[in-house]
DNA sequence: TAACTCTTTCATTTTTTTCTGAAAAGAAAA
DNA sequence: TTTTCTTTTCAGAAAAAAATGAAAGAGTTA
């Protein structure tokens, strides 16, 4: 396989995995262009490589600095501003993480409290109380790991995780 | 607050935090009723519950038990099929996790392989292996480990992540 | 076999999400 | 200040995803 036949398939396959995960097929297609470029990008040469308009290539160009998976760069002489990838990949996981979590996982947790004491007897109640009880329980261990994982470094994460797996 | 406003809420939120995950909303809300609920629903039962069309109960409850979510249950006497889901929220864990993995994370892995080998020299070729050996290591390992996760029991995880987050 | 009950399918409609492109805003150079 | 280059915004258009409902299918009972 020739190298843009590879980065051609990588893109096709990073923006059909994001938009499963409820990320914008474009956005997860211009973060895999900008990850597998040792070059930064102009705007210009992201609508031109992705075929994408102007608005579009900003909105998730500005998305992509929101989570931190993304820098600007600027060049001596240069008007314009450049995009390059954050590389090193435990800082794109811990971005990722770091973002979904506080977007998603901590807000369920402040319901998840509010549902905590809802007034109700019989049956029904007992259910509910119990399912919240468990998701709470859950989630919250997810909280605590995930935040811990992110504050940790590369090795820690690396020496942890080779334990689990054997 | 009372237990119907409860589940409202519930509901509501458990729609909203699927579908920023890319699992409808529908999809998401129907397990979440049936969840928080001791007895189990028959298909018209949940179209009135969430006034959707008999079209769509149907398309999600499948989709529900083919993730392992919701089991069918026939009741004595009734003609009809019933619905109940998976109540020990450790059991629903793995079966989003195996599916998921099953679903997105094998695949890619696939592709990563494939792309390992790109015919190529210089600073572009050299960035691209780079970024697919780096993806790769993480998601093998994540592979790995969500493997092992979903195929021990309860305590093992309950200890594990006690340890982690100490 | 015919009538009945319930489930599944799928072409069409509706809703939601994403994208476009032109205009406005911002920032550096002339 | 005015011109030039670049980025941002956003209303409307286009595309994608989800939902509808009527018809077909499947299984039971009479």
């Amino acid at each position: 396989m020739t190298l843009d036949e590879g980065k051609q398939k990588f893109l096709q396959s990073w923006g059909t995995l994001g938009s499963s995960w409820g990320i914008n097929r474009t956005m997860a297609q211009i973060h895999a262009l900008l990850l597998v470029s040792p070059e930064s990008f102009s705007a210009d040469e992201v609508m031109e490589q992705q075929q994408i308009s102007r608005g579009n290539a900003n909105m998730n160009k500005r998305a992509l600095i929101d989570w931190g998976l993304v820098h600007k760069e600027l060049k001596p002489g240069e008007r314009k501003e450049f995009f390059i990838a954050e590389k090193d990949m435990w800082e794109v996981v811990k971005c990722i993480i770091t973002q979904r979590k506080k977007r998603e996982l901590e807000p369920i947790l402040n319901i998840l409290d509010e549902l905590s004491d809802v007034q109700g007897a019989g049956k029904d109640a007992e259910a509910f109380t119990d399912v919240i009880r468990d998701i709470k329980l859950f989630s919250s261990k997810a909280d605590s790991t995930l935040e811990r994982l992110t504050k940790s470094d590369s090795n820690w994460f690396v020496g942890t995780f080779m334990k689990l797996i054997k």
